[in-house]
DNA sequence: CTCAGTGCAAACTATTTGCAGATTT
DNA sequence: AAATCTGCAAATAGTTTGCACTGAG
């Protein structure tokens, strides 16, 4: 339940908190940046007018308790995407901006190896596929 | 030769042209943002006054010509290098802030077959390891 | 001579921060 | 009540643009 992951994470529940973790969990998309969640939540009935400020605020504070991820694709703005803790990479749909998660052990695996072969451990990796549906 | 360069990309040869692509070409060090690239002028003997401007509409003409490859590591600044035509990707050492480039068929090849297999064409990816010395 | 190119300052975009008042515990 | 949190506006960082002047061909 999101109540215990803002707790756990050492911060107050509040309500841009609660609104922010809802929409991350319960929408069929998956990614989004800091303004469409503020006009996703700017158009809500009950709407507590919560400022862009407190949204980047609220998902820098949830990407170092580690419940979100910010992903720095092409295109200016970063986009936020709940952590599952299960790793995956992304393509990007450059037709429609759609974004689809893949998991590749073959990647996963060969970067491993490559960082080792340079001495270096590795600590993070940024992998994205810019790509077009094959039908055009 | 570099006047050649700039010619075939449709561009008249400028000082600064002349000089940032010269800067780029005969350097040890291979990447580089804007604002270096500014530094650097701006401490040349014959200094023209560039401005960091010109710096990036300069950059942006040779990216479009396909002269340079702009990349977005993480850490705010765009990193340009000169496109050798050789791909290859990146491993930035996040200990020293140094860039080394590889090349990998494994992924190459790899990424090509993620993509078609969701039913795309891959148009560019992303592929950046971020690591740190074994020896720390 | 003409049109592209330049420097400068101002504009912009995405994001962050200071502060006084509102909320959570 | 104490401490954290929030909204707003102002600040920042990186990059882009408008404009009058300069310089390449």
């Amino acid at each position: 339940m999101n109540k215990e992951d803002i707790k756990e994470a050492g911060l107050k529940i509040t309500k841009p908190r609660m609104r922010i973790l809802n929409i991350l969990e319960s929408s069929a998309q998956k990614h989004f940046s800091a303004e469409e969640l503020f006009h996703i939540l700017s158009n809500e009935e009950d709407n507590s007018g919560i400022g862009l400020a407190t949204i980047y605020r609220v998902l820098t504070q949830f990407e170092a308790a580690g419940l979100v991820i910010r992903h720095n694709f092409e295109g200016g703005q970063a986009v936020f995407e709940l952590d599952s803790g299960e790793h995956h990479d992304h393509i990007v749909d450059m037709k429609s901006g759609k974004i689809i998660e893949f998991q590749d052990e073959i990647i996963e695996k060969r970067q491993e190896e490559i960082a080792k072969q340079h001495g270096y451990r590795l600590i993070d990796h940024c992998f994205i596929l810019y790509a077009e549906p094959l039908e055009d």
